[in-house]
RNA sequence: GCGGCUGUAGUAUAGUCUGGUUAGUACUUGGGCCUUCCAAGCCUACAGCCCGGGUUCAAAUCCCGGCAGCCGCACCA
């Protein structure tokens, strides 16, 4: 691993560059160059093919604008704002809730800004650095505001995360879905946060991509089908217990992890699997990622549980590149309340179930003369009572007192009957708790390219991207031994049929041969091509593997099937 | 957002303190020559003082402001 010699290449060779650099560029943003476009495409192409392909779920794409009402119900428009404070002498920015909880002990969670600025004033609450007084507090929320329409008065964010759009359009998906848990959808997306300092470049961007999946599933049913096949694979978990004690991680396979209690239920497992089988494909290994449970007081305001998968990088330690966070029934109870719509799914049971449920009958030929015109209110109160009360109240006392307006009733033992009823129940309405595992596809790439970076180990060794083969930017290179007309016709002509054939290919005369294969080993393309005086008589050319720096004599036919070889190792 | 350091072609740098010729060098990149398998050589071309203002006869150089990067603090639901 090495940071800024991997950034250098990176940038020189296209990859990642900086956002507006002609106007001197502006912090949290960048630009994908030509290569590291392809390759983003192709990590999420790949992500595609792992959720939606082997798991059956499906993709939408909702807009990245969204009306304030949505986020006011997500809890983003509270939550997702720091209360601010400046000390008005050193001019230094604090979060006003922290310097109060630190400076008078006490928990101020769930006070609004104007408590806070009480509590400022009459705890004369001082700036930390040079004790001098305070500013009233405002909100710095991390979201991007914006307008919508002509007249500007409808606000709209930028989304902070791509998981609501998938929330709203519950009711259109679970039909979609033929009202059938569990299912799984997608979104692959742009989210947006006004970070107040963003550094560490790609690390922490205020524009970035989400690749999300929210799995709506039975709360009664957190099991996971293809779980028996991944029970015995080991994983490591720092679980928010051993970090409060200070232990390292246990190394435990999955159906431990659950039995033990470690990771809430097989689902959670099983998409901590998921995420570390996708990382491992992309050259990720194991002893570079670790799996860390929030601890109860980091959870962000939505989850119930949540793991991150975090990757060793050089320069930043351990950095979260993914979350899997259990967000129980948060969003679709926030969404039902603030909307009016009935956000649940009805469980048909598989036998209906037989319920036998105590009633309380009035003896009319009794109740009806005892209270005559008010026997029809008696009745409507009764309905609603607590059967097993009424019925201990008459055992114990011989009565029970009804009130209604002003007058009260005695409803003796003659008066009513205790009747049991049996009913057939076949379903229940339930309200889906939500899997959500969350990658930074930014973090991603730059986790992918940190460890696919080869760095030199001697002279003769150099500096390339060790790319995997099925995401690498460009696959194939093919290169005329000599810049020589007869070998480049027909290097040119393999160019094309190989672009045919739905490969990227790079076509190279400059310089000497060695150079171009250092120069096609430095953006990571794993297979060169090379045409000389021998593929004029015999048709055979010289296939190079990027990794050994092997080379194969094979004849032009077989460069499809070697290909194919390689792009699956 | 605060403080410190830094900013010269694509990259790495010389020059900045002590203002003064056409801003030098290497690599990279393009074109050409040569060349039968791992950045060889030769010729040639392109390309730079972060932006704005000030001081001065004269600013890459000194001063102020901005922007960006790095480090520390704060922030990162």
């Amino acid at each position: 691993m090495n940071h800024d010699k991997m950034t250098n290449i990176s940038v020189k060779r296209g990859f990642l560059w900086p956002s507006f650099e002609i106007y001197s560029g502006v912090a949290g943003f960048t630009d994908y160059g030509p290569l590291g476009a392809i390759l983003k495409n192709n990590i999420m192409q790949k992500w595609r093919k792992q959720y939606i392909t082997e798991e059956g779920f499906y993709e939408i794409e909702s807009p990245t604008v969204s009306p304030e009402e949505v986020l006011r119900a997500s809890g983003h428009v509270n939550n997702f704002t720091d209360p601010m404070t400046q000390c008005v002498n050193c001019k230094d920015v604090f979060r006003a809730d922290h310097i109060i909880e630190e400076q008078i002990k006490k928990e101020v969670d769930g006070l609004d800004n104007d408590d806070l600025d009480k509590l400022i004033k009459e705890e004369e609450i001082q700036c930390p650095n040079c004790g001098d007084k305070l500013t009233e507090i405002w909100n710095y929320n991390l979201m991007f505001k914006t307008k919508i329409g002509a007249k500007g008065d409808k606000i709209g964010y930028m989304r902070p995360e791509t998981a609501q759009g998938i929330f709203i359009q519950f009711k259109r998906l679970s039909r979609f879905f033929k009202n059938k848990l569990p299912f799984g959808v997608v979104q692959l997306g742009k989210a947006y946060r006004n970070e107040i300092s963003p550094r560490q470049g790609v690390i922490r961007l205020r524009e970035f991509t989400q690749a999300e999946a929210e799995i709506f599933v039975n709360p009664k049913y957190k099991t996971h089908p293809k779980f028996s096949k991944i029970k015995d694979v080991e994983m490591v978990l720092n679980s928010a217990v051993t970090q409060i004690k200070n232990e390292s991680p246990l190394t435990i396979t999955a159906k431990e992890a659950v039995d033990k209690g470690i990771v809430a239920n097989e689902i959670l497992v099983y998409q901590i699997y998921l995420a570390k089988k996708f990382l491992n494909e992309l050259g990720i290994p194991d002893k570079f990622l670790r799996f860390r449970q929030h601890m109860p007081n980091e959870m962000a305001h939505y989850a119930l549980d949540c793991w991150d998968v975090e990757v060793k990088t050089d320069r930043y330690g351990w950095v979260e590149i993914i979350g899997i966070a259990d967000r129980g029934d948060y969003d679709l109870l926030a969404h039902s309340k603030h909307s009016n719509e009935d956000l649940n799914i009805y469980i048909q049971y598989d036998e209906p179930k037989t319920q036998t449920k105590e009633y309380i009958k009035p003896s009319m030929n009794t109740f009806g003369p005892k209270f005559k015109q008010n026997a029809p209110a008696i009745i409507k109160k009764l309905e609603n009572l607590n059967v097993d009360l009424v019925k201990k109240e008459i055992e114990n006392n011989g009565k029970y007192i009804i009130k209604i307006n002003n007058s009260s009733f005695e409803i003796l033992a003659t008066d009513v009957e205790f009747v049991e009823k049996t009913e057939e129940v076949k379903g229940e309405k339930i309200t889906p708790h939500v899997i959500e595992p969350s990658f930074g596809i930014d973090r991603i790439i730059y986790a992918v390219l940190i460890h696919s970076f080869h760095e030199a180990e001697n002279k003769e060794d150099k500096d390339y991207f060790k790319l995997k083969p099925n995401i690498a930017p460009i696959q194939v290179s093919v290169f005329p031994l000599l810049n020589k007309k007869e070998l480049n016709e027909i290097a040119i002509k393999i160019v094309e049929e190989l672009r045919n054939y739905g490969l990227n290919v790079d076509y190279d005369t400059s310089g000497t041969i060695g150079k171009r294969y250092a120069r096609c080993d430095e953006i990571g393309v794993p297979i060169a091509i090379t045409i000389d005086f021998d593929t004029l008589e015999n048709n055979s050319v010289t296939i190079r593997n990027r990794d050994d720096e092997t080379q194969e004599r094979i004849d032009i036919d077989e460069i499809k099937t070697k290909i194919d070889k390689v792009m699956k190792s």
